[in-house]
DNA sequence: AATAACAGCTCTTCGGGATT
DNA sequence: AATCCCGAAGAGCTGTTATT
């Protein structure tokens, strides 16, 4: 007898929007004497035909049973970890971006497209974007602008390709946890026109882009100006200016984060190895809406932070990103606009969704956030008894605190032998099924 | 043939988030 | 506040194709 475990992964919730949209359902087959630990199995009381062919078949080792102990359950773990690892995507041949299909490579005007962006709005959207993403190289006498994203932010890179034209690439395909990448860029006459426009709102890489133009304008002097192209990407070469909200929105969207911390407070935090544009944020903000946010070093990673802890702050500073054209992290912007202490555990599992595939598999659910905050609870109430000289109630209290400990470890690990099998169970269906021919079809027509 | 541009890949570094 | 892990992004290389 099997089980057959049938759960909307979360994997096809948060990884892949044509995995999700083609109908396909995560599904772990389970041989008899395991159980499974998601409360989305079901038993269907019958065996799976035996006709299904081996190198069909999901694989189904290593699923944690209710009775493993923590060392077998980290063994399956690293297993399960070790087999994703070596998982490869199918290759990525179009990307979905404003409800669309593209074929990959996506450059519908070759060299003929021409630069003309829409307005001032969108080159300082673009510029931050560009600032907290993009890069400027030189190869061969050719200057080349592009911008990266995983393939389900693409929607940025068309942003740059209908305004400076160019093409989008696939940069990688995927591996395991690693997304498929894309990449735009333009090359030539109109990366340097490219350049030119950036350039006059850019605050990280302005230097870079003007070199750039002057490089390709000036071949005789390619071998010093490569070399100080080299230099300004190692040092702080950011060029102090005022900026906008819309260029705020752009390098939020490259490399800012929204953070739900404790139970219904916000936190924005953007760091940056080199502080210059950060001062330059904090000092728009801070005239904008009369507040007085700082940036601070992080000593351990040798970096700069500008975070803001209040959660009122936080809300208006999303309200002003999105009016001005936030894109990439609208989605959580609304969220955390909507938290409430109401809806605190929706907002931050939809929060998770939204976000990046770091730390996924590590990152707590509702319960393990309840168990963390048992724990450092009990750990102060054994400080306060020690306070009082109640060396006994401190004592026991301790002891609570380890088995606090040792149970969330193990509750941990069984969250994270469910999590490998929903994304190992999603890969394998991308493998055999592929990528559906026309995903979204659904929403293309409404 | 030389040059420019396209397309894809790899290696390195950065930084988000959990833990202590 | 410090530390660690590892996915995302930055940088730049190689091979191919198009253009002059």
């Amino acid at each position: 007898m099997f089980q057959e475990c049938r759960a909307v992964s979360s994997f096809a919730q948060r990884s892949f929007w044509s995995f999700r949209h083609s109908g396909a359902i995560g599904r772990v087959l389970i041989p008899a004497g395991q159980r499974y630990a998601s409360s989305t199995c079901r038993t269907l009381g019958q065996d799976r035909p035996a006709a299904e062919p081996m190198a069909d078949r999901p694989v189904v080792l290593d699923v944690a049973a209710p009775d493993d102990s923590l060392e077998a359950l980290l063994g399956k773990n690293v297993r399960l970890h070790a087999k994703l690892q070596t998982m490869q995507w199918p290759p990525l041949s179009f990307f979905v971006a404003n409800r669309c299909r593209y074929t990959l490579p996506w450059n519908p005007h070759g060299q003929s497209a021409t630069c003309s962006p829409s307005s001032t709005a969108e080159l300082q959207y673009l510029a931050g974007l560009f600032d907290g993403d993009g890069s400027c190289v030189m190869d061969r006498g050719t200057l080349y602008i592009q911008v990266a994203q995983t393939f389900d932010a693409a929607a940025g890179l068309l942003r740059f390709q209908s305004a400076f034209g160019g093409g989008i690439y696939r940069k990688g395909d995927g591996l395991g946890l690693h997304k498929p990448m894309l990449y735009w860029r333009v090359a030539g006459c109109n990366a340097r026109q490219a350049a030119q426009y950036l350039a006059r709102h850019s605050i990280v890489k302005r230097k870079q882009l003007e070199l750039g133009v002057n490089l390709s304008q000036r071949p005789s002097r390619m071998p010093p100006l490569l070399q100080e192209l080299k230099t300004l990407k190692r040092c702080d070469s950011a060029v102090e200016s005022s900026c906008t909200w819309e260029y705020v929105a752009g390098f939020f969207d490259a490399e800012g984060s929204i953070h739900q911390i404790g139970k219904a407070a916000l936190k924005l935090s953007i760091a940056q190895k080199f502080g210059t544009v950060l001062t330059c944020l904090c000092k728009f903000v801070n005239s904008e809406m009369g507040v007085h946010l700082s940036v601070t070093a992080c000593r351990n990673q040798g970096s700069q932070k500008l975070n803001i802890h209040t959660t009122s702050i936080c809300k208006d500073v999303l309200r002003n990103m999105l009016n001005a054209g936030l894109l990439r992290k609208a989605r959580p912007a609304r969220l955390a606009l909507d938290l409430s202490p109401d809806n605190a555990e929706q907002t931050r599992a939809a929060l998770y969704e939204t976000t990046g595939n770091q730390q996924f598999l590590k990152r707590l659910d509702g319960d393990g956030h309840q168990r963390a905050r048992r724990i450092i609870n009990a750990q102060n109430a054994a400080r306060r008894a020690a306070q009082r000289g109640q060396l006994e109630e401190r004592l026991a209290t301790l002891r609570q605190v380890e088995e606090l400990k040792a149970n969330h470890v193990l509750e941990k690990a069984r969250l994270e032998n469910s999590r490998l099998h929903e994304y190992i169970s999603g890969v394998q269906h991308l493998q055999q099924d592929g990528l559906p021919a026309l995903p979204m079809l659904d929403q293309v027509a409404l």
